[in-house]
DNA sequence: ACAGCCGTAGCAAGCGCTTTCTATGGAGGG
DNA sequence: CCCTCCATAGAAAGCGCTTGCTACGGCTGT
């Protein structure tokens, strides 16, 4: 029925193994044999059995990138950009060799399917696995998460954190390639303060993720270091975003998904508990979109009446009307780059993690505040 | 070093045959047994070697997603809707059974990678492949392809194309699910029309495509119906937008990617060639939303200046502004669907093949002409 | 009480490939 | 001219799992 290596070899007229010798391309085989096999490969249409291949080898060609949500093209990119440096004979090298396959697995943000889908990956003896965006800071999460990529790891799979911070004690197993979320949202409020705004909303991811925690830090540094209040916020914000008491949240801080609803909803909330706001932050541009829609809906202009900003520079923002003032991210590169050390094409960054930073852009979205 | 079945049965004290029954849920294996497995699997957190269990079987856990441009919301909304109905637990049924590795493959939309993505899965021995986004539509390509798939096929493995023409000659391998392309392009420039919109620019995909080729073709029959003209249409335009001779395409026609650059550059060649006319049709959202930042740029006002009108309706394309009117299409839930299929947990249409509905979104980007 | 069954469990034969070790033949050196 | 060595090809032993078939009690039915 399915055409095996032996058939190969057979019509070849020489034996299995000098079959999968020419198809790996390690060991010497002689011009003319090896062009007789290709001949015969080529006949017969053969095609490699793959699992036979990876139980035999111990290794498989399978490379795993997780993200939290492909419909959003934060994602999108990344993974796409990683999968340029791995899948098919895209990467412009030739035929043999890097024939692997990179697949993206979405795992909706939800720490179970994280961890199932690195259990399948693991099953499948994967070469590598690309985590990237924002994790989950629930502590018995992070532990079931070391565990997982450390099993991983001694197997053999090449871990490599993408525009995400990496475990506590994952330093050794893996290569991190973070965003400098922190400054990005620093220089963001930094701007929008020089600008004269001293009532800036922030409208923040999800509580439990880490980047949510680090744009919020750098935006709450700058209103600190600007003499600015946070409000209501606990000296000692210490390490987590939870919130002391009943109350302790600041009123200017609205927490929600990252996606445009949230943007619009919290925006709303926002401008309700404080009218006097002149400048609004969203945690990204898709919930900056949000917060547009919505400051529009309240009859207030952009940025006459409002400032709003966002974070990470999609495509679509330069599109919005005005444009808006974000902090670009260069997600391309940093996910080709993921990708090449996944592969071993790249050396992982001296001391396993590098920062990437995060560069201010500053479009018409953002004016200063009225009279 | 790592742990096997053998491992795990030596410790439950049964045979191997024993545990990958209890493992597979097939075939009876007494309640106490099955719960001494278990435990043995816990305590040694033994993980199933997936090449070998794909060799033994025959078949594999993985379902491949093919894309075009996984940066691009279309396909990540669809590729993501897909995966709910196929990755892991998300799916919320209980923990066996449907334990599936979907990923998603990113093709860059060239036939080449398409192609090799395909070999690779059939490598893995996939267990279906969804065929997501218009087909490039050179004849020796889907010759290639058809081949490709019938192999694939007639190893077990289940085809599905959603968003995607079915290849002339694989109605028999394969279930698809397509969008009404034509009809939804045809129902947006009647609106125009009714508007009293004359003379309409198109901003048309990459020529080879098959979603490229249905909407341009859907405009043009709106046009035709009503009576305008297309200008230096050769009659039979045939089954391809290939022009007969130097200046068959309409001057009114530019072509080009599905990007935002795209709609900017085309949307001034169109400003240029014919500053009469008084609404912009673009291929898809993306590249309205370039057109506009062109309409922009070159001080008109939208809608009263220029009418645009885009494609797919995007999560961004309401809160352009103006919103933009456009053709709604329900992406997440035809790749839910196709998600399905692939598992087998829902029938294939009758007769192998679905039109998914276009619905027309009007909104503020469009207004009758001035004057 | 015995034949026949049903419900469970084990045996063992592969699945198709990789890879170590061994075999072979001719070239080069003593 | 014989022996050694390199280059190349083959034999065969698995890799870890699935599954058809067999084995074995204890029941039921007559």
């Amino acid at each position: 029925m399915t055409v095996t290596l032996a058939d190969v070899a057979a019509r070849a007229r020489v034996s299995p193994a000098t079959v999968s010798r020419v198809l790996n391309g390690n060991y010497p085989v002689a011009a003319s044999t090896r062009e007789r096999v290709l001949r015969a490969v080529d006949d017969l249409d053969y095609v490699l059995n793959g699992p036979a291949s990876s139980l035999a080898a111990a290794t498989s060609d399978l490379v795993g990138i997780l993200v939290n949500d492909i419909a959003d093209p934060f994602f999108g990119i990344m993974a796409g950009a990683t999968q340029t440096q791995i899948g098919g004979p895209g990467d412009g090298s030739g035929r043999a060799g890097g024939e692997k396959l990179a697949v993206i697995c979405n795992t909706g943000g939800s720490p179970e399917r994280e961890l199932t889908y690195l259990t399948l990956l693991q099953r499948q003896r994967a070469a590598a696995v690309v985590l990237t965006g924002g994790a989950v800071e629930d502590p018995a999460h992070q532990a079931a998460m070391s565990a997982k990529l450390a099993r991983l790891a001694d197997a053999g799979t090449r871990i490599v954190f993408c525009g995400r911070p990496p475990l506590p004690d994952s330093d050794a197993l893996a290569a991190a390639l973070t965003f400098d979320n922190r400054g990005g949202g620093r220089r963001l409020t930094e701007h929008l303060i020089s600008l004269g705004h001293r009532r800036i909303g922030y409208v923040a991811g999800p509580r439990e993720r880490t980047t949510t925690r680090h744009r919020l830090e750098g935006h709450r540094e700058a209103m600190r270091r600007a003499g600015l209040d946070v409000e209501a916020e606990g000296g000692g914000e210490g390490d987590g975003v939870r919130a002391g008491g009943d109350g302790a949240e600041p009123q200017l801080t609205v927490h929600g998904p990252y996606d445009r609803r949230s943007g619009y909803e919290a925006t709303l909330e926002l401008l309700r508990r404080a009218p006097d706001v002149t400048a609004i932050v969203a945690a990204n541009d898709t919930v900056a979109l949000g917060a547009c829609a919505a400051v529009r809906d309240r009859g207030m202009r952009i940025p006459q009446d409002l400032s709003v900003a966002g974070f990470d520079d999609l495509p679509f923002s330069v599109d919005a009307v005005p444009a808006l003032t974000t902090v670009r991210l260069p997600l391309f590169e940093a996910g080709a780059r993921a990708g090449r050390i996944a592969m071993g094409k790249e050396n992982p960054p001296p001391g396993g993690i590098a920062t990437i930073a995060a560069e201010l852009m500053i479009r018409g979205s953002t004016a200063p505040p009225r009279g």
